[in-house]
RNA sequence: GCGGCGGUGGUGGAACGGUAGACACGAUGCCCUCAAAAGGCAUUGUCCCUCGGGACGUGUGGGUUCGAAUCCCACCCGCCGUACCA
């Protein structure tokens, strides 16, 4: 022990060596046996898990975040009893990798596997208490087997299906783009205008399960904004579908409409320019060219360009008339690009007194506006200039016939039951969510398992066949179609139906596949039979603590709550969710405080931060620079800190045990002495309240930052009594030891071994003792209408007299009672009196 | 527009309706040192002061309460998500 300072490399990695070599954190599944006969009082299980890295080059400081976050998490778990499954992965298709191979010609499996080896090195060196033994990547044909398998279940429920959609196109790359892919409208790599094209595209049926995914929400211990934007995402409106004739062409149109109580208002009708419809209902009217001119420019125009929320409306005239269901009107058609073809039934009946977008068109048209909703108030007119919409309850019908009078309410059940009766409306629930494309042309992502066979059409392929692997090619260049189209000798196959001739589905998988399961195959990572036991995965499932960024608070964890549902209808699983808790950490900016990136040149690696500070202080000052909720900038002077708080915990360590006469004498735990006293017992006091503020903080909600300035005021208390006795330094010493480990593990694990001679993660997590966070005395606090005036020292449980007569007694009191007259006396025992004057 | 989250010292941030500013950074002074680094100790919201204290203070304006950063109402500002969704 030649050292004198704090050095965090030597412990570190002598921690980790030993981590390493004993395994220390796996976690082995029940046996069969066991899971028939539980024992009495087994510990109860934790699955704690940080969202799966996509491994691309270096990992960085968000990684670091995410990590340390989710160990501390994991730690605390163990520590409190409970079998901890803290597994690793990384979700490895992608883009990056196929596009670096564009450029370079090196294979993405090599890219990939060269950054997967960083991250394990990374994940090591910083400690981070995985269970490596169920580790997975998702580009390994052993893991997207599965993947595959559960393309073909999907299929065979009619979960996956094909159609033609319209897709972003890039006419330069010649390619189709992922939304991810599009920047303002623009291919991101060559800057060509996107189009949208035609395309026939694979889909998962995700909006089967709407009303699920948004019901369940409210049983998950999620964070309100991320449920709010899966709530707004799915967009679930109630309303109504009515049905508009058009007598000329004996054909009927349906809308959807949430204000079915403003039909008498409808004045006109307008159709989107993709409406199956629109040149048959133009042909032969005066219209028809214009429309087929309108039509053209608006499917050619940008989603970008079209969506501007400012634009003036614009459409034209159909020259066809439909019938107004309730007054019996003919009113006018119109195509119109307001109106979408993706949302609802590509129709909608215009109620301009009562809709904005409507008022904007029938102005620019001069169309009749009729009021049928009037306002609560009455003697407030409406606005001139826009629509009146209402918002409350309160309004009432006018101009609308039998149902004038009604409430809003009342005239929305009253016109539904009105068409119901008729046949030609009914309420109806209608949803924003759409199905899931998950087709991508792209070489790098799980091969869709299906063949298309002239004869047979399209075959699935048998179960006994997967994985269809991915074949390597030379030239990953999109052109137009997949690049596995051109590896001619995997594409050219046979039927399983019909042993003739097929050809393979060239295009592969959204890599939101892969990582939509990933959790379930952690449960049971080395199963060659099955992607897994039901019955392992009852063990494990569901997560109960998930860890992740507030980016994938739609996509990642809509399409898993999707696939934990459907796979659960098919009987593979019994949970309905697959994280009952979400964190999702806030970012860590650039010491500008704007986001770290290249090119504003305020990226911090975590390696060199590691190397000169240890990866305990860059664990804890991640933790500690806010709530780990929160955005924070990154600020080099707070770390050395946090490296100055270790330090001065080490220098306690070390002096301790160097004062414990022999070595054998210093194995004897951390009990605190039998009765201590004077110094001693302020800090066995600070201890146990050190014990209690970590514990709640842990425990309660996620303020890891709190937690860790508790111990610092431990270790500053250490320093402030000196005198203290051994025993009481000892165990002092040693709880902030032990609390200190799920944030810095090794450093943690050193000082509790040389005070204790034991390891601290095999240690319960302390326990306050009741008698030593309870105080004889405390400082009551005297107020004169509620202004603090004195503080006096007055016994722990005094009676509300005493503690009266204590505070009038006080000489802040009385100067500021002398000469009134007291109204009222407030008395809040062990804590403070107030005073109140006349 | 709609939905969500925020606004507290020079800075990051603490604070079950009960002592605003824990903890940390920074700053200032002192100690240790030949010196530096490292380390230790003290002070540090603003203003006034006769050095005992006093006044003010959590985006703004109201309200509830003995007591409000915290609860309620109205507003201002910022961030995030989403948007011609009928």
């Amino acid at each position: 022990m030649a050292t004198d300072r704090y050095e965090p490399g030597k412990i570190e990695s002598r921690w980790q060596e030993l981590w390493a070599r004993e395994g220390t954190w796996e976690v082995a599944n029940a046996t069969p046996e066991e899971r028939r006969h539980p024992r009495r009082g087994a510990p109860k299980k934790s699955y704690v898990l940080e969202m799966l890295p996509y491994p691309s080059g270096e990992p960085h400081i968000g990684h670091l975040k995410n990590y340390a976050l989710g160990d501390a998490i994991a730690h605390f778990h163990r520590r409190t009893g409970r079998r901890v499954l803290h597994p690793m992965g990384y979700d490895a298709f992608g883009l990056p990798a196929e596009n670096h191979a564009i450029r370079t010609g090196v294979h993405p499996r090599q890219s990939t596997d060269e950054s997967i080896a960083s991250f394990q090195r990374a994940f090591r060196a910083w400690g981070i208490s995985i269970d490596w033994t169920r580790e997975l990547a998702t580009h390994e044909p052993g893991y997207y087997r599965w993947t595959q398998w559960i393309f073909l279940k999907l299929l065979e429920r009619g979960l996956a299906y094909r159609k033609e959609a319209a897709v972003n196109w890039c006419p330069f790359d010649a390619t189709v783009l992922a939304n991810e892919q599009v920047i303002d409208g623009r291919c991101e790599r060559c800057g060509h205008e996107v189009e949208i094209r035609q395309l026939e595209q694979w889909f998962f049926r995700i909006t089967d399960y709407a009303e699920r995914l948004l019901d369940d929400l409210d049983g998950i211990h999620w964070p309100e904004h991320v449920k709010a934007m899966q709530r707004n995402w799915i967009g679930r409106s109630e309303g109504a579908e009515v049905s508009f004739r058009c007598p000329e062409l004996n054909t009927e149109y349906t809308v959807f409409t949430t204000r079915p109580d403003t039909l008498f208002g409808a004045t006109f009708f307008v159709i989107a320019p993709e409406h199956p419809d629109v040149f048959r209902l133009a042909a032969g009217t005066e219209h028809e060219q214009d429309v087929h001119r309108y039509v053209n420019r608006a499917l050619t125009e940008s989603p970008e360009e079209r969506g501007a929320a400012e634009k003036p409306k614009t459409g034209v005239p159909l020259g066809r008339t439909v019938t107004n269901p309730v007054t019996g009107e003919q009113i006018p058609m119109f195509v119109a690009d307001y109106v979408l073809m993706e949302y609802g039934t590509g129709a909608v009946m215009a109620v301009p007194a009562h809709d904005q977008r409507d008022f904007e068109f029938a102005k620019v048209f001069d169309l009749p506006i009729r009021q049928v909703v009037a306002p609560a108030d009455e003697s407030v007119p409406p606005p001139p200039d826009q629509a009146f919409v209402a918002h409350s309850d309160d309004e009432r019908l006018i101009n609308s016939g039998e149902f004038t009078g009604m409430n809003t309410v009342e005239g929305r059940r009253a016109i539904i039951e009105w068409l119901d009766r008729r046949g030609i409306g009914h309420a109806s629930i209608n949803f924003r969510l759409r199905d899931w494309l998950i087709s991508r042309q792209r070489y790098w992502g799980c091969p869709i398992p299906v063949v298309y066979c002239e004869r047979c059409g399209m075959v699935p392929v048998p179960e006994s066949d997967l994985p269809v692997e991915l074949p390597d090619i030379e030239d990953y260049q999109p052109r137009g179609r997949s690049p596995l189209a051109a590896a001619q000798e995997w594409v050219n196959t046979s039927c399983p139906g019909c042993a003739g001739p097929a050809r393979r589905e060239t295009d592969t998988m959204d890599t939101f596949v892969d990582s939509s399961w990933y959790f379930l195959r952690y449960c049971d990572a080395h199963n060659d039979q099955a992607p897994w036991d039901p019955e392992v995965l009852a063990e494990w499932m569901p997560v109960d603590q998930y860890i992740g960024g507030v980016e994938h608070a739609i996509l990642h964890l809509m399409y898993a709550r999707f696939f934990v549902k459907a796979l659960a209808d098919m009987g593979l699983l019994s949970v309905q969710e697959p994280f009952s808790a979400l964190f999702t950490q806030g970012m860590i900016l650039g010491p500008d405080g704007q986001k770290m990136s290249k090119s504003s040149g305020n990226v911090i690696s975590p390696g060199p931060i590691v190397e000169r500070y240890g990866i305990d202080a860059a664990r804890c000052y991640v933790l500690f620079i806010g709530p780990p909720d929160q955005d924070a900038a990154w600020a080099e002077t707070s770390l050395k800190g946090v490296h100055h708080f270790l330090s001065r915990l080490w220098r306690l360590g070390r002096d301790q045990a160097g004062q414990d006469a022999a070595p054998g004498e210093a194995r004897r735990g951390i009990a605190p002495p039998d009765e201590p006293s004077g110094d001693g017992l302020t800090l066995v006091r600070k201890a146990n309240w050190a014990i209690d503020k970590v514990t709640g903080d842990m425990a309660g909600r996620f303020a890891f930052n709190t937690a860790i300035a508790a111990i610092m005021e431990l270790v500053n208390e250490l320093y402030r009594f000196p005198q203290a006795d051994p025993e009481s330094r000892r165990f002092a010493i040693a709880t902030a030891a032990s609390l200190v480990f799920p944030f810095a593990p090794h450093l943690g694990a050193e000082v509790y071994e040389q005070l204790t001679g034991r390891r601290v993660w095999e240690e319960p997590w302390p326990d306050a003792d009741p008698a030593m966070l309870r105080t004889d005395t405390f400082e009551l606090v005297c107020m004169v209408n509620g202004k603090l005036r004195d503080r006096v020292t007055a016994a722990t449980g005094a009676d509300r007299q005493e503690l009266e007569r204590l505070a009038m007694a006080s000489k802040g009191v009385q100067a500021h009672v002398d000469g009134h007259q007291v109204a009222k006396v407030i008395v809040v025992p062990d804590k403070l009196v107030n005073i109140v004057l006349a």
